[in-house]
DNA sequence: AAGTGGTCTAGACCACTCT
DNA sequence: GAGTGGTCTAGACCACTTG
């Protein structure tokens, strides 16, 4: 009779670390590292659980971790999955244009091209300076009527699929089409607002005056790994611009 | 001998809530209704769980909830307290002036004025139309540099401490303040950025031309039992204003 | 030392989803 | 019905704070 023990995953615990802390963290690698893609389910709790010599309630402590940080979603009798990233974070709940509608702005690719990184953007998307990026404008617009336009930078090896063929099928959202092209998945992001005036150029897109008040949107987009995938800025109309921020 | 049973409190628990969603709503309800007043000690968890005649986990189920909802705070070793209430949400962290540092500017009552609410001040504070309110006029000064005007309104009956007496005495915080002498606890607050042009007064106060951009704040403050205790509006130089928001 | 919250266990049973 | 996560129990022991 084999009575070996059943193999179980050793997971480290620095000192001063809760159980469910150390399991969290070892959980969170193997999702970094692929090991379970996005979109596809964890063990179940039990089994994992039974793996790393713990028991049902602590492992559920470390599963609760994961979900506090938006990396895995638990749904109740189907499973655990890892998170597929976000579909929009969409740009348009800053501004209330007329219609109040939630609806997705039509998207419009008007540039695209292959530039060295000015230094700027280069130290938003952690790449050196000069290295290839792909620089696209996008002009949104709401019943026709051009409300944002956007300037998007990527790093180029990684979103290479993006340099060739036809923009008009890529959809009015970005992130699952640089989720489907490339495999990219955004998984958090951060927007820096602020104000301005638009430029000549802007401002003739938007059909506004030049030097019209605009409100400034930075984003980063970030993957699982912590890598920044996506520089953008976003410009409208600042009197559209309006913000809601919850304080507790 | 007395083999009575402990004095139980009962919860009701409507279908398809949890046992524990149940106990927070009975708990929220006592601290709402003053039984333990911001600042003090719940009693310990295990007398709450016997008390009620659940387990400890299931105590402990529902103190999380009112950990996450802003309305305890739970200090190891210490005990369960009910949150004092909001010291400031400072309105400088829509800024960016100069310095850098976090400081708190300082803040001096410029008007103060007992006046009927005008319709859109009422809706805001949940009172009605031509009640009784408290204006104040605040400019708010970082190294004797006029920063942000703010018109802060309070409903009166409740705020009327405040009414007489040296504001100067206030202090550069106004919810410590309201919370001394109003026994005023400020617990959640909604904050609506948008931009706008200065009036002539508000630029003069502010030394920037008329019209100049403004970033214009609008505040309501709400106390434990959800009831509008301030309405506020804030402005200050649109080309200053910078907000971060974190997307997961 | 006494009292508090934090961690962990080893179970039981329930509610939900899919086949 | 089998498999999943959600709720609940009744303990034990640990870590932190205070007198």
């Amino acid at each position: 009779m084999n009575m070996e023990s059943p193999p179980m995953k050793l997971v480290s615990q620095s000192a001063g670390q809760s159980r469910y802390g150390a399991l969290a963290a070892a959980l969170k690698a193997r999702i970094v590292a692929g090991e379970w893609p996005p979109g596809s389910a964890l063990p179940a709790e039990q089994t994992l659980a039974t793996e790393h010599g713990v028991a049902l309630g602590t492992m559920r402590q470390a599963l609760a971790l994961l979900v506090d940080e938006g990396l895995v979603k638990r749904i109740h009798g189907r499973g655990t999955f890892v998170c597929s990233g976000l579909t929009g974070a969409p740009m348009l709940r800053f501004f209330r244009f007329g219609d109040g509608a939630g609806e997705v702005p039509v998207s419009r690719i008007v540039s695209r091209q292959v530039l060295a990184a000015p230094a700027a953007v280069a130290r938003a998307l952690g790449v050196g300076p000069g290295d290839a990026t792909l620089r696209l404008r996008r002009l949104r617009s709401l019943d026709d009527v051009p409300r944002l336009v956007e300037e998007i930078w990527l790093p180029l090896p990684l979103c290479s699929a993006l340099q060739d063929g036809d923009t008009s099928a890529w959809g009015d959202l970005l992130y699952p089409h640089l989720a489907a092209a490339c495999g990219v998945h955004v998984h958090r992001a951060v927007d820096e607002i602020g104000f301005g005036q638009l430029n000549a150029a802007d401002a003739k897109a938007l059909k506004l005056p030049t030097g019209h008040p605009s409100a400034v949107v930075r984003r980063q987009a970030f993957d699982l790994t912590g890598r920044c995938v996506e520089c953008r800025t976003t410009r409208g109309d600042a009197n559209a611009f309006q913000y809601t921020v919850f304080i507790t």
